[in-house]
DNA sequence: TTCACTTTGTAAACACTGTTTACCTTTTGT
DNA sequence: ACAAAAGGTAAACAGTGTTTACAAAGTGAA
């Protein structure tokens, strides 16, 4: 009867119990410097048992990244609701990019910057952070649309600017900006920068 | 007498033996997931002597990431030399920097996307790169001069275009542009991309 | 209750990893 | 000729992700 829901039910508890504690040791020490014995032995049980219930350690990194992008999706678009402006709203988003690199860099590397294949388990790059780019790319559309850069396509627009946030928390992320920007103050930095990035292009396109 | 200096240059020679078959196996397959003992055996001897030339792992890919950022700068010199106007070595500079991420995806990583820490081993992030990023500054220093961005500060103009690039760069890398852009024809897209992040700014800072 | 069957957990093993140790041979300078 | 140093290695150490074989417990039906 319910039997059945039940165990579903301790099945899950226990996949959380596996994705809270490796999350925790990933965001600290980076995916490839946890092992599957200290997660075992962090929920108190032999690494075999993982393998009930995640096919491997790739796996679970997969899912911890597809509940990350849910969770920063969320958190983002709340901001975003608050923001008629499109550009205005575009350039908060920067912000909470970038915010979000430097307070969780564990987790934006798990998120962010591992590589397709490695977190890659069906062929399907996973559709979350396809959705968090969806939602990027129409606010981008929804300025152009107002002419904030001028004349020119959504591809150009939308990559360059993701190229340059993603660009600028990466270089932080990996402490490159820490070590060549020589102690400077870095907060009203990245406000220029963004500012910089999302400067109104030409209103006619040369040559 | 002279056989100090053989011995050295034996020894020289030795380094670079590994050197050789590291990189190669490096820009195959990724830094973790070569063994020090596959380049034992690429170079026909056993794990442990590697240690008489080097101190460990890390230091091989020290080594290789300054080796590579000398080569990549001198290649960039060379071309940039051709080019008198400022805004537009700027620009070709950038499409160096992604043409090499494209063509040695491998190195690519290797030299920019390992973290400081991960290749750090006296403290202090490569002096190379630092050179490479001291070239880039005076460049855009010179756009400056020529008043190309409009009124703003150096840092701004320095991280913006360098995060833009290497945002890029670390995108296609990772392949999610591929992902993304749905078979677009990259090529003229990178231009444009380009062309996009150094557009000419306001004359006069708004408000 | 008894019985087959599935689920859940584990110890041990497998084939790896980076690194160190002890030891041997060869080369060196005196 | 001889002590010292250098170059090379097999074996071991402690670690890795993963698989295997096996035991215990829970389940549903007879």
């Amino acid at each position: 009867m319910s039997t059945q829901k039940r165990r579903e039910r301790d099945k899950e508890k226990m996949r959380r119990r596996i994705l809270d504690a490796a999350k925790q040791l990933f965001v600290k020490d980076g995916f490839d410097n946890v092992s599957l014995r200290r997660i075992a032995s962090a929920i108190e049980y032999s690494p075999a048992a993982i393998y009930r219930y995640f096919k491997n350690k790739r796996e679970i990194l997969s899912v911890l990244r597809d509940e990350g992008f849910e969770l920063y999706l969320q958190r983002q678009a709340e901001r975003m609701r608050e923001i008629p402006d499109p550009l205005e709203r575009l350039k908060e988003s920067g912000k909470g990019y970038i915010r979000f690199a430097m307070t969780n860099p564990g987790y934006f590397r798990l998120m962010f910057c591992t590589d397709c294949e490695q977190v890659d388990l069906e062929g399907k790059w996973a559709e979350s952070s396809m959705r968090s780019y969806t939602h990027f790319r129409s606010n981008v559309e929804e300025c152009l649309a107002l002419g904030s850069f001028g004349d020119i396509d959504a591809d150009t627009v939308v990559f360059s600017l993701w190229s340059g946030v993603h660009g600028l928390a990466h270089l932080i992320n990996t402490g490159q900006v820490a070590a060549l920007s020589g102690g400077l103050d870095l907060d009203p930095l990245l406000d220029r920068i963004l500012w910089f990035c999302m400067r109104p292009g030409d209103k006619e396109h040369e040559k």
